[in-house]
DNA sequence: ATAAGCAGCACAACCGGTTGTGCTAAATAA
DNA sequence: TTATTTAGCACAACCGGTTGTGCTGCTTAT
């Protein structure tokens, strides 16, 4: 068991030539004898060399280091993103620094300081719920710290994001429940806070209009994504003096509670009511009665695509990235769950 | 927009004394009077000096990075692992590094060398299931890096690791099935070659020589755990003579196709047949039939333990690393998710 | 008044590589 | 044979900090 990791130092006394003959001879350099180069090329593998990247780093200045910021891991959906962002990031050497915010600002700005800290080449942020304060975000920019935000946008000039774009999904599935004969279709959005909710009422507004369908305020209504919130919101749909004849849930989650109250309820599942979902998970496939159909957001593919931007503006010039900002909208799709 | 970062040394000039006394006023030393510090941080502050951190890790031998490479983080269970360890490594400040093995056997390796180069302090593997060569643990172990495995782990000698203990769930299952009256007990495992599939049959073996029944070759069944496979399995047991009154599936995944094939066969749920699985994935709270109960294996606080103990092995020596080795089973424990 | 002690700081080595420059000897050209 | 080139290597600076040692000048004790 060798005590200490052999050094370039080391094989140059041992060979009695200098530190920078060894480097270069190692890096296959053209100004080093043939000779020299066999001896010390040999003499590293006998030592077992092996180049301590931190002091190359150091020199350098890269670290093939990339920081990834999201909420949270315990959910799905940015699992994938991270699994796609590392598919990518591994194919090009690069290594992950993952920090959850756990949709907290000051654990964010924390997380946003050590990525810093160690020097990383770019940094990918979803952001967290709370943070309505951008100063961190300013920093990296002042820094020159390549940045590409993801799925949480900051309402910010001048970045680079990437994002599902909601609203060819919502069209799709209102077209298909309007060709089914809906015309009463409900929405049941998140906490009207989050952008994401903001985005789905507009292309649900948007998507009914292009139906010549009249929007009415009653039926949008609102979830705190809890078990409770859910249900709450679904016994506001089902005592309305008419019911909708559909309903486009926040995601699976929440169609998955609501569905399930609107059962014990009487309700025929996609016969008196449609449902309709958001995220395409994979219990969908598990449910006796599972959405008609849920809109799919890619993440595994939102995450790859988010890693190849940062990835090309960390290739160009820290001048270029300040200039052609990538606003990057991938389109959602709809998933058809059942068939018959 | 400050081109270059300000360093210890620019300070050090504009002052006038040597980057030595800016190091030691910046690290508040003793010997440094309180003009010159004050001065010093003063600067400090108005420069916008933030230290190199790659400069101070290379000097130092410490990264605060610990690498976690597992099979993937698209799978509930990985990544509810990796969101406990991150939040047990945050805690202390250190920051993780990610990889994927996608089950792979070299990118392991190449994961385990990327690590190694980028001087992780420390490392926590879930073994890839391809993975039968194991020079790259030990590698790690000559390299003295601190190990821990968790949840799928080399068959070694001398190693640090974590699981969950079947055993203590299995045997709870069981008992609850015969006290409920069941005495053909199946058992639906996976793949024959993942050590988890040993484990399980070991300690469903185990719980039912507890109970004084004879375990029965027929009742244990296999499945490579595609929808097919599930399927397969439990046209396996629907077929014997003697059908089971019980099930006890490999995962909810599984629980859920089985279940799924067994409704579309007339069996009565939980009633002609008892199911009981394993994970306890939050889709089972939506399923119209779950399994009467699974059996959860607690993956966010195996990751916080898992982090934990290699944060402690971080602060011994390394000497103690390479005597007392941690061999640490989590309980797992049976969630009843149907009452009535 | 002088020696001893200590506060306060400068100098330099070090971590492990990379890289520009310069020296020496052999090879080639004049 | 002498001048010029060039191959092959050594030397040293550098990246940005940390840290051991030594020097200076003031304060205190004798």
């Amino acid at each position: 068991m060798e005590s200490k990791k052999t050094t370039i130092i080391d094989i140059a006394k041992q060979l009695n030539v200098s530190k920078s003959t060894v480097s270069r001879a190692l890096s296959d350099h053209h100004s080093i004898g043939l000779r020299t180069k066999m001896r010390v090329q040999q003499l590293a593998k006998e030592l077992n060399y092996e180049p301590d990247q931190t002091a190359i780093f150091f020199k350098q200045r890269k670290t093939y280091l990339i920081g990834v910021i999201l909420p949270t891991l315990s959910n799905t959906f940015f699992a994938s993103i991270v699994s796609g962002i590392e598919d990518v990031g591994y194919n090009k050497n690069y290594t992950l620094l993952l920090g959850q915010s756990r949709d907290e600002e000051d654990r964010e700005k924390k997380i946003v300081e050590t990525m810093k800290d160690h020097r990383v080449d770019g940094i990918l942020i979803s952001m967290a719920k709370s943070t309505y304060n951008y100063e961190h975000f300013e920093m990296l920019k002042k820094n020159n710290i390549p940045t590409v935000f993801f799925d949480r946008i900051p309402q910010m000039q001048d970045i680079h994001f990437i994002a599902s774009k909601l609203e060819s999904g919502m069209l799709e599935a209102v077209n298909l429940l309007v060709k089914r004969g809906n015309k009463l279709i409900a929405l049941i959005n998140g906490p009207e806070k989050m952008p994401a909710c903001k985005e789905r009422y507009e292309a649900y507004i948007k998507a009914l209009k292009q139906n010549k369908i009249k929007a009415e305020e009653k039926y949008v209504v609102h979830t705190d994504i809890t078990v409770e919130g859910n249900n709450a919101a679904m016994k506001e749909l089902l005592d309305l003096p008419k019911r909708p004849t559909a309903v486009i849930a926040f995601n699976d989650y929440v169609a998955m509670d609501v569905i399930h109250y609107a059962k014990r309820h009487k309700v025929k599942i996609n016969k008196d009511i449609t449902f309709i979902s958001f995220a395409n998970e994979a219990i969908c496939n598990y449910m006796d009665h599972p959405p008609l159909a849920s809109i799919e957001q890619f993440p595994y593919q939102q995450g790859a695509k988010a890693a190849e931007t940062l990835l090309e503006l960390l290739e160009q010039g820290s001048d270029e990235n300040q200039k052609n900002f990538r606003n990057i909208l991938l389109p959602s799709q709809l998933v058809v769950k059942v068939t018959k």
